[in-house]
DNA sequence: CGTAAGAGCTAATCTCATTAGCTAGGTCGC
DNA sequence: GCGACCTAGCTAATGAGATTAGCTCTTACG
C-alpha cells in the first residue's frame, strides 16, 4: 500500500477547501481524509482531533486575510487605506467563506498561539489605518475593537446569510465604508 | 408513571437557559430533556429536533432583544436613543450569550416564520434610531445593515471571548456609541 | 542491508440525534 | 361513573461522527 504523503499542512488546507465548498459546519473528519485518500482515523497522525483542526483552519484564514488586507493597503494612506482594506477583507470573505466561519468562535491558548500572532499581524493593519486618522494611543485599543467589529458584524451575517432582503450588499458595504470613515474623523 | 406536562415552550426556554449556562455549543437534546425530567426521544413529541430547536430558540432571542431594546428606548429620541438602544442590546448579549449565538447563523424559511417577525420587529427598533438622525428612505437599508452589523460584530466578538486584551470592554462600548453617532451625522 | 520511526490501516468504542413501536395517563362523550 | 381514544412519554435500535488501540508496512538513514 502506498503512502500518501500527506503533512499536517495539507489536511489544514484540504479542510479549509471543503469549509468553503460546503459550509463550515459540514465539515468533517470523515471528508477531509477522503479528499486526501485515506482513511479518517489516520488524521490523527498530522492533527490533534476536529477542535486541533478547527483551529488551525482559523489560524490558516486569519493569517491569509492578513496578508490580503496588507497587500491591497501597499501605497494607500487615508481614507483610501480604509477603502483598500475593507474591500480586501470582504474580498477575502466572499470568497473563502468556511475559513472566515472558522475564525468566528476561534480563541486562542496563548502569546505563543500562531493564531494569536496572526491576529496581531491583522489588528497591526487595521492600526495603520487608524493612525491615519489620527487616532490617539490611548484610544487605539477601543478603535481597534470598534472597527474589527464593524467588519465582522458585516462579513458574519453575510456569510451566515443574513441580508435576506432587497438592497445589494456590495452598496451597502460601500455606504458602510462612508460610515466609518465619518466616524472616525473628528 | 406520572407525565411531566411538557409544553414547547418549555423545552425551548429549557434548551436557552442551557445554551446560556454552559454555552450553544455544548447544548444536546439529552440535556434539554434531563432537565425537564424526560428521555430525550420524548422531546420529539414537542419539537421538530435540534434544527428545529435552535431555531426556535432564535426566535426567542431575537424576540426578546426586540423587547428589550424596545423598552429601553422609551421616552428617548436622537442620540439618546441610539444609546439606549445600544446599552440595552448589549446588556442582553451578556446575560444571554447562548440564546445570542442561536441567532447567528439563523436563516428563516420565509416570511411566515415567526424569526421573521421577530427580526423585522428589532430592525424597526434600529430603523426608529435611524430617522431620528435623519436618514432618508432610500438609504435606509444600507444604514439598518450597516448599524445592525456593527452591534452584531461587537455582540458575536464578546460572546466568543474575541476580546483578549487589555482595555475594558465598556469602555470600549461607549467609545463605539459615540463612533456610531459621529458616523449618523451629517 | 538492517532497523527504527511513523504513516496508514482495521476494529472497536462512545456520544449524539433520530426513528419505530409500545404503554399508559388523562380526557371526553355517554 | 365508564369506556375509548389521543398522545406524552418510554425503551430499544439505528446510524453518523469522533476518537482510541494496536497492527503493518514503507522508507529514510546508518
Amino acid at each position: 500500500m502506498p503512502r500518501a504523503g500527506v503533512t499536517a499542512e495539507d489536511v489544514v488546507t484540504a479542510a479549509a477547501d471543503i469549509a468553503d465548498e460546503i459550509g463550515y459546519d459540514n465539515l468533517t473528519m470523515s471528508l477531509v481524509a477522503d479528499r486526501l485518500g485515506i482513511r479518517s482515523p489516520s488524521l490523527y497522525k498530522h492533527i490533534d482531533g476536529l477542535a486541533d483542526l478547527q483551529h488551525r483552519i482559523a489560524t490558516l484564514a486569519i493569517t491569509e486575510l492578513g496578508e490580503a488586507t496588507r497587500d491591497a493597503m501597499l501605497g494607500t494612506a487615508g481614507p483610501d487605506a480604509l477603502a483598500a482594506f475593507a474591500r480586501a477583507f470582504r474580498s477575502y470573505v466572499v470568497t473563502h467563506p468556511g475559513r472566515y466561519t472558522a475564525t468566528i468562535g476561534a480563541e486562542f491558548t496563548g502569546p505563543e498561539d500562531p493564531l494569536f500572532k496572526a491576529s496581531a499581524r491583522l489588528l497591526d493593519s487595521i492600526a495603520a489605518v487608524l493612525r491615519g486618522y489620527g487616532i490617539s494611543a490611548d484610544e487605539m485599543d477601543h478603535a481597534l475593537r470598534t472597527i474589527r467589529s464593524t467588519f465582522h458584524g458585516f462579513a458574519a451575517l453575510q456569510a451566515a446569510n443574513g441580508f435576506q432582503w432587497s438592497a445589494d450588499p456590495d452598496e451597502s458595504f460601500e455606504w458602510m465604508i462612508h460610515f466609518v470613515d465619518r466616524g472616525l474623523r473628528r
